[in-house]
DNA sequence: TCTACTTAAACAACGCTGTTGCCAAAGTGC
DNA sequence: GCACTTTGGCAACAGCGTTGTTTAAGTAGA
């Protein structure tokens, strides 16, 4: 048999899928716009598609109630501009973090916004059942008064496999390995459920977050582990089986230290020996070299930086880094090193969004009939 | 003014880019296909368009020369199903490798095969005028008979810009820095010109060489230099700035050996000082530790080595790369490691590749009007 | 040799997409 | 008030893939 199968290269784009993209993209730009909005003549501008058809696309999209009028320009010697917003009402998704131990929750609108938050303890060691409990309670409690809940995102350390929503050995917990949270968690709570690798799921909210569309950047988050997620030319870059963003194992220092992996070297290593030993300094400035090697990588624009520790002392590190970044750049293009908003609740808003985005063309998401 | 220019972000999708998409979709199958062929209702099960729709789009095809009927499979009980064939001389493309001290030049038709090939000695640093003298020498030669040229693609260290076909400083050649090669080399040939890195165009060669349309790979290249290539599920990455690949100055040992970049510890100065000493093993131990690096954090499935000195002893390299990416894998996926097939004519073969992927929808190219 | 059946591909009518051409709506400026 | 500018809806249209049907070209069995 042919080990490629039918139906999983280049799909065939027939009228509504070219529909549903278009569709997509004004969405997205409306969501771009906040709350300042924009007329049917810029998305035009914006999509390369004829004003006609815009009004079109719009129309549909009110009739849908994603979309609402509000108001209008000033204008420029005629007819003003209309300025169209998305409804932010018409639809939510619940984001879970689930870290080692504490579960972070968000119920989070079109626009993005978090219009309710929960925050509970959590021994991710304490078994499926438990975990699965601790999951339905926090999330019946932000959709119990909400309707128009899309579905749940949940970020958790890797590795895991988002296509099927199944976790590998979750470091440090093996009794998770082979586990179908996303079925088993869609079961119980009735709806959709996304799973995804709390590195990828912020980079992906940061990502969102951005103005612009394109770019590149990569978020490091430092905490217990040191893991990266990372965002090429706009898109989440999660690789085949979700193991893209491996940057605590890089190796940093051929025969280095022994590493808990079993290597010697890793940055993980290095850097943890220094946070524990109270050299944040250096901590950093080797967290830089592994940053620079990404850059040089990748072309990367951005490093955006996160995680308890670096939370611990933030201009230690983006300082760090970024000496270290911009002694080696080979380019004249100067890469910020910022710290990463959203704080302890940046992965959850990124896990809600791991259901939102589809609905903005921003898929590369795990979601049940799509193409990632 | 805002930031970000209309028309930049994703384009809308009207029917003519429909159209356009879906025949490229098609082409691409044909080329995959081969001299096997393949049928019209193979085609409508790879793309997902009705075999109705897939009939259409032939027919355009043929008309266009690009397609031809070629035989028929054996029946199943019915009437037995067309084989169609691309038509592999209806256009073709001139591929150059600029090397620091060598021409490669070849000729490919649609189907990827090489038609004709020259080589010549080249002195990179003898000024553009003598290097442009002889690249239209070289395609001169080659398409003196044949017509349907569709574009010449360059292939050269870099760094530079493959969107604007601008060169920066070449490494070793500051006097290269700022040309626009390739428009200087398209009003000189009145033909087509695409100018990319030749890590870029080797990577882009062997990933078309490939059955399948995804999978990730990365191709490194130890010559003079070190360099990357890299397929990201199935598409080359070049980065915003045809940046990406920057392999050779990874930092692979903290406060290591001082580099030519400047830098300390770059798998560059260590793998060619190994290389220089004859301690080829070490060498290939260092490319590996690369190598897993790489693997680890974009999720690869296959590396593949090439360059004049892995092709000087290429079981030497394959092994000891295969043995460190071996034993630092952290998945049970085994990632193979083999030597790029290609030989001295790779970066050529990738680089007329450059002109031909746009047809089949592999652009990712810096072609006039497309929108990467 | 004939008939029934199966499979492939073309033909025709169709629905839906974005596009084009035209016109009403809603402002500014003199 | 009038001329002009700009926005956005309405209607007709061309072109895309889809659906329903027919024709072509084989196999299998009596």
């Amino acid at each position: 048999m042919n080990p490629i199968s039918p139906h999983t290269g280049t799909p065939g784009v027939n009228l509504p899928a070219l529909r549903g993209h278009n569709a997509a993209l004004v969405l997205d730009l409306l969501r771009s716009a906040g709350e300042e909005g924009i007329s049917r003549l810029e998305l035009a501008e914006w999509t390369g598609l004829t004003p006609q058809a815009v009004s079109k696309i719009v129309g549909r999209l009110r009739d849908e109630g994603l979309a609402a009028e509000a108001g209008r320009r000033a204008s420029t010697g005629g007819k003003p501009r209309t300025v169209l917003r998305l409804a932010p009402e018409a639809g939510h998704a619940v984001g879970i973090h689930l870290d080692r131990d504490a579960l972070v929750a968000v119920l989070m609108d079109l626009s993005g916004a978090v219009v309710a938050e929960r925050a509970a303890p959590l021994d991710l060691g304490a078994g499926s059942d438990a975990v699965l409990t601790a999951v339905a309670r926090e999330v019946d409690a932000l959709t119990a008064v909400r309707e128009s809940v899309l579905g749940v995102g949940v970020a958790l350390p890797g590795p895991l496999d988002h296509r099927g929503g199944v976790l590998h050995q979750v470091t440090g917990f093996p009794e998770w390995d082979g586990f179908p949270l996303r079925d088993a968690l869609a079961e119980r709570l009735g709806a959709p459920v996304v799973v995804d690798k709390d590195t990828n799921a912020a980079a992906l909210g940061l990502a969102l977050a951005r103005p612009s569309g394109g770019g590149s950047f990569a978020y490091l988050h430092l905490g217990t582990g040191l893991g990266a997620g990372l965002v090429l030319s706009g898109a989440l870059y999660r690789g085949d089986r979700t193991g893209a963003g491996e940057f605590g194992h890089q190796v940093l220092q051929l025969d280095g230290a022994r590493c808990s992996c079993g290597n010697r070297g890793c940055i993980e290593a290095l850097c943890l020996e220094a946070v524990a030993s109270g050299e944040l300094a250096r901590a950093a400035r080797v967290l830089g070299e592994g940053a620079a090697n990404l850059v040089g990588l990748l072309d990367i624009d951005l490093v955006l930086l996160g995680g308890r520790t670096v939370e611990r002392a933030p201009e230690i590190f983006v300082r760090g880094v970024s000496d270290v970044v911009r002694g080696r750049a080979r380019s004249t293009v100067e890469v910020p090193v910022r710290q990463a908003e959203g704080g302890g609740r940046l992965v959850a808003e990124g896990a809600a969004q791991l259901v939102l985005a589809p609905l903005f063309g921003r898929a590369n998401v795990a979601f049940p009939a799509n193409r990632n």
